[in-house]
RNA sequence: GCCCGCAUCGUCUAGCGGUUAGGACAUCACCCUUUCAAGGUGGUAACCGGGGUUCGACUCCCCGUGCGGGUACCA
């Protein structure tokens, strides 16, 4: 490549009717946030559009290399696939912005060149004593502009002293605007818009040079984020222009809060994506949950796959004000979506959570369960009398029946298990009618207490799933076992 | 402090000048039922306040209030 200092590659005739991107900055685990912003991104790009993820490494203090792949990770199990990015490659290469440093510097020397950006030599030290000094007098902490007409002479001067330096943009008058395909017409004055540095010292850009370069050269059509980056987006109008670029469309969407309406965080409880995955979230759910927080169809519909929100999800639907995060429909929807598995798929998933379980238990657990629980993570409690010996007492097993009533109808109970599952319920429950109908208080409640001996016979606990099932589960000689071991408990006087 | 955004049941939302303000979660009651669920039926529950505009405002405009965001060589 024999291209000048100031020359920067041109994006053409990119695949793709719509180019929407992810541009995660790696520094901690995936946050529930920003996986919706993900999510936005990806079904606002449609069908026929091209979704990519973009790495943006830039800030080398809070950089961690195992969140590049953690985030994959995360985005893959959601089924949030990107069209280019990292490991899948495409026409943009590398997607990795810390790959990218060569194309920044060439920015910035194009700004500084055409007088948009200076170079600034001033101190931390300085700044913060400048941001004191203004906030202390009521003014808008800003830069001073001090570096600005700096000669050529003093510039070659420091930097010969070996000062570090930045790139600043000089935020030039007037207004900046746009119509925001959110919020609709923004308008900001850019005297109230800070010289943001573009380059930092140590040679890596700033979030507002990089995503600006890049978003550019990979042919984004449509911006979508959160309105956390509202204030700065004249900055990133003017750096279009000053570049000659036209800008994407933009769209900032709503934050996501917390039941205290700050900005969801760590505090209120789960907000790394992999902690909801360990707890028994479907991503199917997950997904389905977040669409609604600042979309909705329109519809009445509210079960959504992530291929029909692909199709129907459009900038219009969008919502401008924030939503909260309520667990308490995130997990309706988490029920939802399990009892829309088939018993096998569901016992593929239950899989970790589940090891003790052998390969042929997992299906039949599902089909016990999947009508029982919101989270995949409730399973082991539900099925744990099949793995450890509940051994109740005589008094559990009794409850508010006289123990002979319970020990007869319990030894009753063992030669219909013993006869196979077929019937199991039918004849149990006759066997129980027949008992109760010398019952003083109502038939139907002695039939109740009376399998609630065998339940607890079974499993040890007075919630369990369908006798049946729990006996399937167990095989015919524990069955055996736990019945017989039970009526020894009820034997004699109590 | 300065700049900006937002505002319908507790929560997610529908509504885009005229509606008994709709749905879902949660909640309450009942039904179904071998427990727990799931499912069914029904109920309680909302337009932040004040001014305008209009024959008519939840809807449009202004002010206030509340909540939130930004204000970095972080994204």
């Amino acid at each position: 490549m024999s291209e000048g200092p100031a020359s920067l590659p041109t994006a053409i005739s990119l695949p793709g009717r719509r180019r929407l991107r992810f541009a995660p900055s790696p520094t901690g685990a995936l946050h529930i946030g920003n996986v919706r912003t993900a999510l936005f991104n990806y079904c606002l790009a449609g069908p026929e559009g091209r979704f990519l993820l973009r790495i943006e490494d830039t800030d080398r203090e809070r950089y961690r290399p195992e969140s590049v792949l953690e985030y994959q990770a995360e985005l893959r199990w959601l089924g949030l696939l990107w069209d280019e990015g990292p490991e899948v490659g495409g026409p943009c290469a590398p997607y990795v912005e810390s790959e990218r440093l060569p194309l920044y510097r060439k920015a910035a020397d194009r700004l500084l060149d055409g007088g948009a950006a200076y170079p600034c030599f001033c101190s931390r030290e300085r700044l913060e004593e400048l941001r004191a000094a203004q906030r202390a007098s009521g003014l808008p902490t800003r830069y001073d502009r001090r570096c600005l007409h700096l000669s050529s002479d003093e510039v070659s001067r420091l930097r010969a002293e070996g000062r570090p330096e930045v790139v600043r943009l000089r935020m030039p008058e007037g207004e900046s605007a746009w119509n925001d395909l959110v919020l609709g017409p923004q308008r900001f004055d850019n005297a109230e818009i800070d010289d943001q540095v573009l380059l930092k010292s140590d040679g890596y850009p700033t979030y507002h040079l990089a995503h600006v370069v890049d978003d550019h050269l990979m042919g984004v059509t449509h911006v979508v984020r959160a309105v956390e980056w509202l204030p700065s987006t004249p900055k990133h109008l003017v750096l279009y222009r000053a570049l000659g670029w036209s800008p994407p469309e933009l769209a900032h969407v709503p934050l996501v809060l917390g039941p205290d309406r700050q900005k969801l965080a760590k505090r209120h409880g789960a907000a790394a994506v992999s902690e909801y995955r360990e707890m028994g979230y479907l991503p199917e759910a997950v997904v389905n949950f977040l669409a609604f927080l600042g979309w909705s169809p329109g519809t009445e519909e509210e079960v959504f796959a992530l291929s029909d929100l692909r199709s129907r999800m459009a900038f219009e639907r969008l919502q401008s004000s924030p939503a909260v995060f309520d667990g308490q429909r995130l997990d309706y929807l988490n029920g939802v979506w399990i009892r829309r598995l088939s018993p096998g798929e569901l016992g593929r998933r239950l899989r970790p959570f589940l090891p003790q379980a052998s390969a042929e238990q997992l299906e039949p657990i599902a089909e016990m369960v999947r009508e029982r629980i919101r989270r995949l993570d409730e399973v082991p409690g539900l099925v744990a009398f099949a793995w450890a010996d509940p051994d109740p007492s005589a008094s559990l097993l009794q409850g508010s029946l006289s123990r002979s009533a319970a020990h007869d109808f319990l030894q009753g109970a063992v030669p219909v298990f013993q006869g196979g599952s077929a019937q199991l319920m039918e004849t149990l429950r006759a066997l129980a009618s027949s008992a109760a109908a010398s019952s003083t208080d109502g038939a139907k409640a002695e039939v109740r207490r009376l399998m609630r001996v065998v339940r607890i016979a079974l499993t040890g606990q007075e919630i369990s799933p369908p006798l049946d099932a729990c006996a399937r589960l167990l095989g015919p000689q524990e069955v055996d076992r736990r019945l017989r071991s039970a009526l020894g408990k009820l034997q004699g006087p109590g």
